[in-house]
This record gives C-alpha cells, sequence and structure tokens, in this order.
DNA sequence: ATGATAATAGTAATCATTACTGATAAGGAA
DNA sequence: TTCCTTATCAGTAATGATTACTATTATCAT
C-alpha cells in the first residue's frame, strides 16, 4: 500500500472532521487541494482505507453511505428527518458475547435510526 | 396497502424460511408461484412491507442488502467466508439509553462481521 | 538515478434499484 | 352481484452509485 497524496488528502480531510461525508462530497472536498483528482480514485482510497480499518462507514435507512474518520469505537444515530448523524458510545459489547460461542468477530456496527432530539422539538 | 397475491407470495415466502434473501432470489422463488410477476413488483413490495416493519434487511460487507421475515428483535452476524447470515440475540438494547436522552429511536440494527465456527474449523 | 509496479485520471461499463405507462384487479358502494 | 375508483401490476426504460479498464504517472526499494 503506497502512499500518495490522494489518499493521504482523503484521509487527513475525514480526520479534520469529526462529520459523515458522502464519497461525493470528500470528491468536492478534496478537489480543492487536487483539482483534477478522479471521482474512481476517491472510491478506491475510500474502499482500501475501509478494509484496512482507518476509517468507518455508516449508511442511512435511504442507502447512502456515508464515511467516518473517527475509528473510536462507537455506534451511530441517524435521524430520518434532518438526515444528520450522531455518534454515541457502544453500549455493551456484542463481541465477547459471539466469540465466547467461537465465532471471530473482526468489526461490528450499530446503528440507531429514528428522530433525533432538534427535530422532535421543533416537530 | 391493498392485499395482492404478489404481496402474500413474497411476505409467505419470507416467513415460510428462517434465512435471508436478495430481492433476486425471492424474485425467482416467488416465479415458482407467480410466473410473470416483475421484479420491481418485488422490489416495491419489499420496500412498502420493510416500512411497514413487517419484514427487516440487513446487509452484508459487500453491500448486498438481504430481506428476513423474521422480526422479532435480533441481530445479524455476517460470516465473511462463506457469506451466510446468522441471527443471535440482542445483547442489551441501545434505545433505552439514547430515548433517556431524548432521542425517538424507531428502530435499531447491530451487524458483527467475521468469520463463523464452521469456517474457523475448515479453514 | 533507475526500474518495477502500484496508483492515477479519465472514461466506459455494470448492475441493483427506481421511474414510467398503459393495463389489470382489489375492494368498497350501490 | 355489478360497477367504479384507484392502487397495484407487468414490462421496459432510465437512473445513479460504484466498479472496471487502459494508457500514463509517481512511489519507493535497490
Amino acid at each position: 500500500m503506497r502512499e500518495t497524496k490522494q489518499k493521504t488528502a482523503i484521509l487527513e480531510f475525514l480526520r479534520s472532521k469529526r462529520q459523515h461525508y458522502s464519497a461525493s462530497q470528500i470528491y468536492d472536498a478534496v478537489r480543492e487541494k487536487i483539482p483534477n483528482i478522479s471521482l474512481g480514485t476517491v472510491y478506491r482510497n475510500l474502499s482500501t482505507l475501509l478494509e484496512s480499518g482507518e476509517i468507518i462507514s455508516v449508511e442511512t435507512s435511504d442507502k447512502c453511505v456515508f464515511y467516518d474518520g473517527f475509528i473510536k469505537d462507537h455506534a451511530h444515530f441517524v435521524c430520518q428527518k434532518c438526515k444528520n448523524i450522531f455518534d454515541f458510545e457502544l453500549p455493551t459489547s456484542a463481541k465477547e458475547h459471539l466469540s465466547s460461542d467461537g465465532f471471530d468477530v473482526s468489526y461490528e456496527r450499530l446503528v440507531c435510526y429514528g428522530t433525533c432530539k432538534n427535530c422532535l422539538n421543533n416537530n
């Protein structure tokens, strides 16, 4: 896995923000530094970064994929109204439960869907 | 929401099995009863059944969507080798945690990814 | 520096899902 | 039962996110 300015720019962008971005949002952001970067390059690097565990991804209920440079174990809450994604701490990990049962868990994803505090108040 | 033989066939198929099926697998299965059912009809019904909560869906790490007629709260383990999907009980629910914090959680999805018992033994 | 080759830009292809349209059938009212 | 309204359908075309391809470029070990 070579280090390229494209991969570095993508990773640095995601790490510099505590939000969640789609591939094309990342493409737009990184183009400010590397104007002729290709969307394919963004996808390829996102995919290798996912594989190496340097980033994670969440999916909203309408199938949009968002990427996250904050990789300390945490869960996500997706608001179905404002589409914001909130982080929260993983309650008890299911890993232990499964690994005591003979499974090898490489990672777990917990996503809750509903309406966030703000949208409830502004209903 | 009208009751049609297409929707009934899809729901009955999913409820009759304790496995997880993709849209096109469901299409193939239901075509044995309704040979000229359209793939679009399968997708439309899966989507309304998801919305009404009569079925649920899981996604493997390679982005394939699978549907499940068993809707008692449970979590999924996706084996990255054999691609099988295993059900397991939800540990402690994150709902309580979030709702005490002012969020309205309509549903939660917990998915673990890794290698299953069988694949570990036959490695 | 040089060479091997991994990664890139740009573009074309893929493929799951959705949208469209005229025809069909579910199910309430008479 | 028969008729009407309209949701749903079959069949097909369109969409759009993601992936594949290819000639070129840039990384990095030697």
